[in-house]
DNA sequence: CACCAATGGGGTAATTTGGGTT
DNA sequence: ATTGTCCAAATTACCCCATTGG
């Protein structure tokens, strides 16, 4: 349950962030200290911004809550275009860069991006067989990867798609694919 | 409390680890030596990694720590068999293995291996980028970097020196070289 | 509706912590 | 450089039973 952007926290959730056990996030919520709604049988349940405030109050910094886009492609120029796209346009977004397949593998276990933008025609490394790793790892197993390629076919697409990919963009793409299939349709521009 | 794998640690936990006492630790907190976070109630809590810089950085040893090794290289026979090798002959051994460039970055960033052994002339992973990147990322800065390869040449062996790796071995290499260049030397067989 | 494991609440007691000082 | 002791405050353990969410 780690990463969860949920706006409503429970105890347990709550503890995490704030480096404590439940009891004591109860205890806090019982001197009135942390604001909190109770479910019908009594249960506490936390916003968010309650739990940001109260622990800005008190001189503590949460974990980083961002969302994480991992940006995979040995075209040096293309890959920054992107991070700059993704940076601009994207508000609380951190943006990550991989050139080839082991920095790939090291962003993906170090910082278990919620979405990783993936060529998948890299020399020497094998866009289909690392979707499919990231996949069979528990702790990736819910990353969405985008696929892209500058020598689109259908075979290509149906292989990356099973191999859990939620699409195969075809080389060059608009930004507003880009945006809709990352998960961050919608967006106005700053 | 003990054999406790959570990344968030209390003080008398971290006092357990270091084999000093709960004062001690407070006391290196205050002078800024191991880095802390504070709860909204002014306690410190540290995260394992912080703790294990800090003891690596003294040469303490923490307790439970298993030495692991990483193997990476594509010829799935070869692998096999160096692991083989590793944990026949190395008692409490973690022994991974990667044949691709993104399993290896997954593999140091996840386990962060005391030892690699890496074949630095595979498919479209340049061996001595990766081992600049080990070098290069305070995380595995460390790391203990054996080259290994089949086409051996004094300007190969020259650039992966320079890259941070202890030697280049010329395939094929006895058990006797890999164990002394591992660091495992003066082992008795099981 | 009942079942179930995991989680939460109330209350009190026990333990741990930070800070100053030795 | 590390540890002991004192104190007030913060955090957690424990017990027992209710709620949650499949």
């Amino acid at each position: 349950m780690t990463g969860d952007n949920t706006a409503i926290l429970t105890p347990t959730q709550v503890a995490e962030l704030l480096l404590v056990s439940p009891i004591t996030v109860r205890q806090w919520a019982q001197k009135g200290m942390l604001p909190a709604q109770t479910t019908a049988g009594g249960h506490r349940r936390f916003t968010r911004s309650d739990v940001e405030k109260f622990a800005r109050e008190r001189g503590m910094q949460l974990p980083d809550t961002r969302k994480t886009v991992l940006v995979v492609d040995d075209d040096h120029q293309l890959n920054k275009y992107l991070v700059a796209v993704l940076q601009t346009q994207v508000d609380d977004l951190h943006v990550f860069s991989a050139f080839d397949g082991f920095e790939a593998g090291r962003m993906v276990a170090q910082h278990q991006p919620e979405v990783v933008l993936l060529d998948i025609m890299m020399p020497g490394m094998d866009g289909v067989a690392v979707c499919k790793a990231i996949k069979g790892d528990a702790a990736t197993e819910h990353t969405r990867v985008v696929g892209m390629t500058g020598h689109f076919t259908d075979e290509l697409e149906s292989r990356i798609l099973s191999a859990g990919a939620v699409v195969l963009l075809k080389k060059p793409f608009s930004t507003e694919d880009l945006f809709e299939h990352c998960g961050f349709a919608s967006l106005q521009p700053v």
